[in-house]
DNA sequence: CGACTCTGAGACAACGTGGTCTCGACGTCA
DNA sequence: TGACGTCGAGACCACGTTGTCTCAGAGTCG
């Protein structure tokens, strides 16, 4: 039977079931069922109960229940990106947060900068909290190192990048397609002589964009000039500095194909600079915020951000639900975006 | 002792720490001393544990460890946010993860969408997962329902407003000063007719700002027209029409103070469409990336973000630490960046 | 050499919860 | 009316770990 003094709980920490089933007058099996639900509750009891876990501020002990729980679900996915402070990676993080909601999953999330042993040092922690699964975009080169996890039980799905040395679910896009799209439309456009500006090319992704650079100008029977490719750009000043590089060449490039974000922003940053903005041409991988109120306009091959964050959360709640077909890669297309910077023509300034 | 059959374990699920204490030939406690780093234990037992753990696999249970060890930390902590897709938030989760990272602490986070419901929701599920404490942009106009988990020792650290109904720590950035400072920016260019353009009224740092805006007119005993103030933009096309509709008035704005990145966002790309970016000034709060690259450059109000969210993490872990200091609200400056839409002066286009 | 301390390892219980089983009360029907 | 089924609530224990206590054996010293 409830009590009716009224004074809030002085005990330090937290009220348990126990405390609440005290004050209720009820077995701690009781308050259990009272708070998962379970409708076989006599109605004046329950409510008993749950005035009693007002009058405590009780809340459920999830880390408990997940304890004791068969399944030992936890109800959180760990989720691990290049950087939570990039564009790509928090639109990423948002999407699939989007679908986690739907089903009170929470996110647990860490960033990598590239760093292989900071992901596994990482992944190991998270799967030490035994989040129910995890949504990677790898930075190693090796992930093999989850495989056991994946044999007990926690889904995995890898984003922008393929596992490698262990067989996942992936979504990303296509690279190597993307790439041979933007170069071939910087071909359109009377170029010849077209730079590649990129991050390292150790990142699977940033290979494929390379393959694809070479393969487009192989099929156009244009020669590859390791004079115009550079590689190994992470930073912002690293492309300006390549940039300017690039253009003091005795026989400079027209256009320039950049492999990423910030390489593309920095690219960007050097030809304004030089004042040759719309006399260059450029087109960069992925889309970024803005890209269409510089002048020009920036044109991109953008990636369905939305697409792969939505298809990897789907298909990770999948597994969780019990899918066991052979893991699968996702591979979504993506759309060159013209706005000025791709169309300029060898020889002629953008009318811009 | 260690048996030398090779094969992997085949039990479906995790091995736990009496299978390695099984395997290794110890008690479990040993296992969990070794896991711990214990120093009492002989290294050749701690050898022989080690062995067995990475033969099986064993990865501890943060879970079931959090539960019986007395503190009850998680290392965990929740993070809510407006939108983690947003440059603003997603800085300042990258900032707060990295303090967190130096003490092994992992971050849940929570976008609210400027949800008030959301917010009372994600905070209840985070302390349900029993984090150890929360940093948050706070939604609603209360938060007196965290009086309780206060109590029950979660460390509380709000950032960017303060919290409501509640005692507790806030990091923010002085709104109405630097408000003031903007439009007195505006006021130095001749400006008499400057715009206010914000998002919620509701939202706290909206309605400083806006304060500061009329104190700045006042102060300058100028009028605050009615006409020239358009609250409530929450999205960039919002900003759009309302930038529209205040340059046709009949006596229209010289000069824009808009609250909010994406006001400013917005106005700026209605200035373009209006062919009136260089004759309109504008002072925008908030700083954003790609600012400086467009023409003019769009002067800003900077938050100083990185230290906001670095002294928002060590704020919470000094709690942590036993801190028990009465909570305390830290006001950081920020920063006029000129670069160029802020400085055309009243009635001369920009040079630029 | 016996009583002492000290050291390292194990036995035991408990953290807060939920699965399982039990049991009493009640209703039903022959 | 008595045997049986049903149903709601509690007793009991285990989830994986660690705090506490115990204890065997080694070392120490008068």
């Amino acid at each position: 039977m409830p009590q009716d003094n009224s004074e809030p709980p002085k005990r330090p920490g937290r009220p348990t079931m126990r405390e609440v089933a005290l004050l209720a007058g009820v077995a701690p099996k009781t308050v259990s069922r009272v708070v998962n639900g379970v409708s076989t509750v006599d109605p004046a009891l329950a409510a008993r109960v749950r005035a009693a876990a007002e009058r405590l501020g009780y809340r459920p002990n999830l880390t408990a229940s997940s304890l004791r729980r068969g399944d030992g679900r936890t109800a959180s996915v760990g989720m691990l990106v290049e950087d939570a402070a990039n564009p790509y990676s928090s639109a990423l993080i948002r999407t699939v947060e989007n679908v986690a909601r739907q089903r009170g999953v929470l996110l647990l999330i860490g960033s990598l900068d590239e760093d292989p042993a900071r992901e596994r040092a990482l992944a190991h922690t998270l799967i030490d909290r035994r989040v129910d699964g995890l949504v990677i975009v790898p930075s190693g080169r090796d992930q093999s190192y989850l495989i056991s996890e994946q044999n007990a039980g926690t889904a995995l799905v890898f984003v922008d990048r393929e596992p490698k040395l262990l067989d996942a679910d992936a979504v990303v896009s296509d690279n190597r397609a993307s790439a041979i799209t933007a170069v071939d439309h910087l071909l359109a456009g009377g170029h010849r002589r077209i730079a590649y500006l990129g991050d390292l090319a150790s990142i699977s992704t940033a290979a494929q964009r390379y393959d694809g650079y070479t393969h487009a100008l192989e099929l156009a029977q244009l020669p590859v000039d390791e004079a115009l490719v550079r590689q190994g750009l992470v930073t912002e000043q690293a492309a300006i500095d390549a940039t300017r590089e690039v253009l003091a060449l005795p026989d400079p490039p027209t256009a320039l194909f950049t492999s990423q974000n910030v390489v593309t922003i920095g690219c960007s940053r050097a030809l304004r600079e030089l004042g040759l903005q719309d006399r260059v041409a450029m087109v960069g991988f992925d889309d970024f915020p803005l890209a269409d109120m510089l002048r020009p306009g920036i044109s991109v091959i953008a990636q369905d951000v939305e697409g792969i964050g939505r298809i990897a959360a789907e298909t990770l709640f999948r597994r969780l639900d019990g899918d066991q077909s052979p893991p699968a890669t996702t591979v979504l297309p993506t759309r060159l975006i013209t706005r000025g910077s791709g169309e300029i023509r060898r020889g002629e300034p953008s009318g811009d």
